[in-house]
DNA sequence: ACTTCATCTATTGGATACACTTTTATATCA
DNA sequence: TGATATAAAAGTGTATCCAATAGATGAAGT
């Protein structure tokens, strides 16, 4: 089977400027894969010992992994208190997708202006894999498939630092996700990446445009629903409130 | 004086989730400047040793903060050879300047949607320190002061995700012109940025978003020239090519 | 029963120690 | 003199150790 290095969300590069080796690299990609599959939920502590026993490392790798992902704000990092996997606030949320829809169509004419036929066919196969993975019910690999089509889209324009901005915009869109919507929300719906193939290969820069804007809008609109109460932590100040209103009520 | 937490660069954030107490980010904020004002031209070592006894602590600390230096591109981390300043290529730098135009531009109509009368005299403000260091010859903080106002001219959109894309791409800039620019280049041209204000006060986006587009591509061309002669260390492989093209010619 | 305070444990932050790699300096030979 | 091999030095990568802090447990007092 041909390559696939399009179809790995990260940035995947073997010298990656981070100075990183191949060990640290295995431990950083499997919290990172394990994170926006989202086998661990947002807000799982990840205790550096624990993870140090998993992998047969010190502390000290560990470390510098946990504080790549929180750099790409997958995990959040507060003094003292160790790490965990981040909970995007629903304002973080709008401002992700917000900057999804800047980039990617902004990126549009660039990636229309350098798509080669053969570029469209990997992202075709991409697609494909997508669809199969949605039809024998893996939502998992469906999400991941899907965010790494939109990173390959905009891979097409030749900018790797945009693309290394839109890398963590998708990984933290699933993030996103997990943690506001319903398990059907995001993986029934899009199967319309077949769409924008056809109309970027058509060389409709303004159509392709629209057309990203207006998938963008619907993922957030089908996520991001509402604000959801401050977890259990707070049980108290609610049953507080509660009293507080049924005084004002007698 | 008023808070001029906007004149920044950097997140500034007290709490920026990424773990760092007040001794990592003083000595960070120190070498982000040093970095970004051209203290430390481009490609110059920071040996771990050096920086730990400059600064009072172990190597420890001096390595988180490399990292993340390097995570934001600003210096260059290689295996078991240590960090150095970055020294963008010429291609990074086209993305880099690409980058900031769709992001730029793209932020406009929300810039414009949230500007506020405050702001803008915040934003005058900007200009005119930094006129007033064009005026001394502070080249120095004059670019610094350029690209904080891009900075503080995005951050109100309220889009906290796309300022930090932003702010990375303002400091790499800074390197950019560091490595290609002549030192006249970037300072004296573009006391534009009073234009601009107007335009926004005036809510024009198209106007607004046409003079960013000009604005960023005027800069651009004032810096990245021509690609430059692959350092001293190639010398003996440049050598061997004559070397062979002469014997093909002969 | 509920709150408050003290202690104890688990976990993180930072420094040190040692192994390994790269680079520089030196010596040997053509 | 110039090139190559060897040895010393410098610098980085990782593990371990100790101190500091947060969270938990339990006791005392209201």
């Amino acid at each position: 089977m041909g390559k696939r290095a399009s179809a790995e969300l990260g940035t995947g590069r073997a010298d990656d400027g981070l100075g990183g080796n191949g060990r640290d690299e295995t431990i950083y990609r499997n919290l990172f894969v394990a994170i926006v599959e989202n086998h661990l939920a947002p807000g799982t502590k990840l205790p550096e010992d624990t993870l140090a026993e998993t992998y047969g490392v010190s502390r000290t790798s560990i470390r510098k992994v946990l504080q790549r992902l929180a750099h790409e704000r997958l995990v959040d990092v507060r003094l003292n208190r160790g790490a965990s996997v981040a909970q995007p606030s629903v304002g973080e949320a709008r401002d992700i997708f917000s900057a999804r829809r800047i980039i990617e169509c902004g990126a549009i004419p660039q990636v229309i202006a350098k798509a080669t036929p053969a570029a469209l066919e990997e992202l075709r196969e991409l697609v494909s894999r997508e669809h199969a993975a949605q039809d024998r019910g893996d939502w998992r690999e469906s999400i991941y498939l899907s965010g790494a089509f939109h990173v390959a889209l905009i891979r097409l324009s030749g900018n790797e630092t945009l693309t290394d901005f839109l890398t963590q915009l998708v990984s933290r869109s699933s993030l996103v996700i997990a943690t506001y919507g319903s398990p059907q929300t995001a993986s029934c719906r899009h199967s319309e990446h077949d769409d924008v193939i056809g109309i970027i290969a058509a060389g409709d820069v303004d159509g392709a445009a629209r057309w990203m804007d207006r998938h963008l809008r619907d993922v957030e609109r089908s996520v991001v629903l509402v604000e959801e109460e401050p977890v259990a932590a707070d049980l108290k100040k609610i049953l507080e409130e509660v009293a507080q209103r049924r005084t004002k009520l007698r």
